[in-house]
DNA sequence: TTAAAAATATACCGTTTGGTATTTTTTATT
DNA sequence: AATAAAAAATACCAAACGGTATATTTTTAA
């Protein structure tokens, strides 16, 4: 069972992991935290540390559910070929999909963090990391499968893919046009047709 | 000749503009600026109305010299295909180029201001779409001159390169890693190739 | 050279910031 | 039901915030 700290500390994160994704670390105050979770600071101080370890945990409470997300979506196939279709399949929908949490966590903290909160630019640069080998196994799954060529490099072909992703991510929101967001999914549905697909 | 007050807003701006870029809006206090610029609230104060001014100034400021150093570069050839190739070029050496004015002011900014500073924000679209505008542009005088492909939907076309170039600028600084935007730019410029020359 | 105007420095304002010490309330255990 | 422990609320702190009013200095023009 889980004890009450817990539940809170959940709680917390649920409420504060979208305003920080949203405004980034210095333009969140605690109070807007303690006003949005009708907390005060001695719930919210007793369960974390301090402003960064809030800021960091509920980056982690983001992309935790993001990540479980992806891969749930990932399960719809289990051909590797297939696997990369479903990527770009998820990224159509990601738009509306990552509003819900403020925006994109690796987009936003990854551009707040930088000159900013070293720990936290670390915690991103971790994820996209982890991303990537994911993306790059299944490609390399997909080559001892027989349905990706010999010829791709597979961990080249991961970055190319989440450059792009990351990219439309960037431009939907900042022209608030989800154009940019369908246009790249095609453009990679069709480099997974031409490029890699035997 | 200038007046005493136009050489101190030019000099605030050199020395503002890398600072709101690095840190974002809400994380540069007015005190960074008087401190950096050794001068006081009094001579800030004086020559912009309040610091949403000075930010807007700023980006305007770098977003001027960006603007003015990549014409620059693309006078060096008047076919427009090679203007393209010249496109590409530039951004090869964008990481350590825009380091110096304390990141790329579209992606920083327009992440930053998003959610948080609409004038900000509007600012940054503007920018985008006269970027885009004259890369369509640049396709189109390619197209005209029978360099280009006529199938090629020069719009949708710049958008997609700058999509792209965007999502390198941020994978390269969040990774700090130009292997990035190198292999970006090598694959605009085999898409060029392949897609658009004819 | 002097006086007016412009520009900059100084001193100060109320408010908000992140964080802490203490008190009160709630929970769990006996 | 009583008690100890845990959790949360309250009250408070010094420092920093953006901004303003005023004093001083510098520039400009007669």
């Amino acid at each position: 069972m889980k004890t009450k700290a817990e539940l809170t500390s959940e709680y917390i994160l649920e409420i504060a992991a979208p305003i920080f994704n949203k405004n980034g670390y210095a333009a969140t105050s605690m109070r807007d935290i303690t006003e949005a979770t009708s907390l005060t600071k001695g719930a919210i101080y007793g369960n974390f540390k301090n402003k960064e370890e809030l800021a960091i945990a509920a980056f982690k409470f983001t992309v935790k559910s993001l990540m479980k997300d992806i891969s749930k979506h990932l399960e719809l196939s289990n051909s590797p070929i297939q696997k990369l279709f479903l990527i770009s399949d998820f990224y159509r929908n990601y738009y509306q999909y990552s509003k819900k949490k403020g925006g994109c966590p690796v987009l936003n903290i990854g551009v707040d963090a930088n000159n900013q909160n070293s720990l936290l630019l670390k915690k991103v640069k971790e994820v996209i990391e982890k991303i990537q080998d994911q993306v790059a196994t299944i490609i390399e799954n997909g080559i001892e499968a027989g349905e990706i060529s010999t010829n791709v490099n597979a961990m080249q072909y991961a970055k190319r893919l989440d450059t792009m992703i990351q990219g439309a991510i960037f431009m939907t929101y900042t022209m608030d046009d989800e154009h940019y967001m369908k246009d790249t999914m095609n453009q990679i549905d069709q480099m997974i047709h031409n490029e890699l697909k035997i």
